[in-house]
RNA sequence: GCCGGGUUGGGGUAGCCUGGCAUCCUGUGGGACUGUGGAUCCCUAGACUCGAGUUCAAAUCUCGGACCCGGCCCCA
């Protein structure tokens, strides 16, 4: 036997109804707020992510070498992907440029609970518009979703880097020297960040108000304690967001992205349920493009962990629509099969979702597997009804049974 | 990469400590039931994660690998 390899899963077809179903909730959302699909290649050059992400990420994704010599990749992510065919191909569309993706991304990276090696993200990314607008349209995407897929416990947190980025570089920290004390600030390791922020020569007093700072949480009115544009910035996004109605939206300014190309807004979004591995969402303004050889562009973006938010669904008790068949066509004895199959035939041509009797079983056991199907309806193919151009029609939940002509199965059946 | 817990027919399990060739439920296929339902009964097929070691004998004990789960690191 060969087992799939670590990190991996198959789905079988209760499972990718189930997903199906939530993948085209979040389509549709995306579409009603005027995102529009993309898809790109599930490898690229392994440059790409160590553009972006640093040579270290190397280490965390499935790279390798191809038989052309090419240093390749399985995409971690999809921002770097879609923003590369962005610089490439789409930077003459009409500003806000607005688009979404899913499908599956690799990490390798140790599986554990809501976290595997071959995973599906969904996402939307705005291009062009650094405003706070925009910043509330994809943060509005982004709840919107979690909202009609039926998330009950969950929440938004937003911040905004140019806070602490601003802080730093008033104590002569800037650009790449800040990463390392903002990784610290972001994971709420406070000893450990005035120590890196005192070897970066920032005064305590100085480091004891910034981390202050990070501390601020709540609802907008803690936007209080800080002043100018940023607070602007974050208000503005408020007032939108307040129009849809969360009410499960706060400040938090210990979000935090040690990444550079962050340049305004982020926001998390958790699911208490599923403990060390909640975060269900991530996102922030940010510019890329220059990265990838284009212009410096402002966009604003998110990516959802679409399993992670499928389990946080089913630990709230989520129950996906069992499968259900319009129409079971048993014939009752084997010389009825050929009306069987022309009536399944037929029915199947007119979009009636239908099955066949396809191991000359006997009608009791037919019975039992159509009910096993869920079948709606069973269509009894014998020769008495025949013989009056008709069939019986059984009702499987009501028991229900009487003669149809077969011109009128159709109808019947809708 | 680190710490801990696991892995028995398709799914769920008993057996493991105290070695003696595997239990039950459910599901699959067939039959009782040759023109009517998820029930019942019967039959059939189907498993000890892999390898090495100890032993007369290993699902059971020992070591190692793979995979899964919980957590750490990481999380673009």
């Amino acid at each position: 036997m060969i087992q799939r390899p670590r990190g991996t899963r198959d789905f079988g077809p209760e499972e990718m109804e189930k997903r199906r179903s939530l993948e085209s909730k979040m389509r549709r959302e995306a579409a009603l707020f005027g995102f529009r699909e993309v898809t790109t290649p599930i490898f690229e050059h392994t440059e790409l992510f160590t553009i972006k992400s640093g040579p270290n990420v190397v280490e965390e994704i499935y790279a390798f070498t191809d038989k052309g010599g090419r240093d390749i990749s399985l995409r971690p992510e999809l921002t770097a992907p879609v923003m590369r065919f962005f610089v490439n191909e789409l930077t003459n569309y009409p500003r806000p440029l607005k688009m979404f993706y899913f499908g599956q991304c690799f990490r390798y990276e140790r599986p554990q609970s809501g976290r595997f090696r071959e995973f599906y993200q969904f996402g939307a990314e705005l291009i062009g518009n650094p405003g706070p607008e925009s910043d509330a349209e994809v943060i509005a995407l982004a709840a919107s979703i979690m909202r009609s897929v039926g998330l009950k416990d969950y929440n938004i947190r937003i911040g905004h880097i140019g806070v602490l980025r601003g802080l730093l570089a008033s104590s002569g920290v800037e650009g790449a020297q800040a990463a390392p004390i903002l990784q610290k600030l972001d994971k709420k390791e406070y000893e450990e960040a005035s120590a890196r922020m005192a070897e970066a020569g920032i005064s305590a007093d100085e480091a004891e108000r910034i981390i202050e700072i990070t501390k601020t949480s709540g609802p907008k009115e803690v936007l209080d304690k800080i002043e100018g544009e940023v607070r602007d910035h974050l208000l503005e996004i408020f007032k939108i967001l307040s129009y849809y109605g969360f009410d499960n939206v706060q400040v938090d300014l210990g979000v935090v992205r040690g990444l550079d190309y962050y340049t305004g807004m982020v926001f998390e979004m958790d699911a208490p349920v599923l403990g060390a591995e909640k975060q269900i969402c991530g996102g922030g303004s940010y510019s890329l493009t220059e990265l990838f050889g284009g212009e410096r562009t402002f966009s604003t973006g998110f990516g959802i962990g679409f399993d992670r938010t499928l389990l946080a669904l089913e630990r709230e008790g989520y129950q996906a629509p069992s499968h259900v068949i319009d129409a079971f066509v048993i014939p009752v004895t084997p010389s009825m099969k050929e009306d069987a199959f022309r009536i399944a035939a037929q029915l199947r041509r007119e979009g009636v979702a239908t099955e066949v009797d396809l191991m000359g079983r006997s009608l009791s056991k037919n019975f039992k597997h159509a009910a096993s199907l869920n079948a709606r309806k069973v269509i009894i193919v014998g020769e008495k009804e025949l013989a009056q151009g008709a069939v019986a029609v059984r009702d499987m939940s009501s028991g229900d049974q009487r003669l149809v002509k077969k011109e009128d199965l159709r109808s019947e059946l809708q």
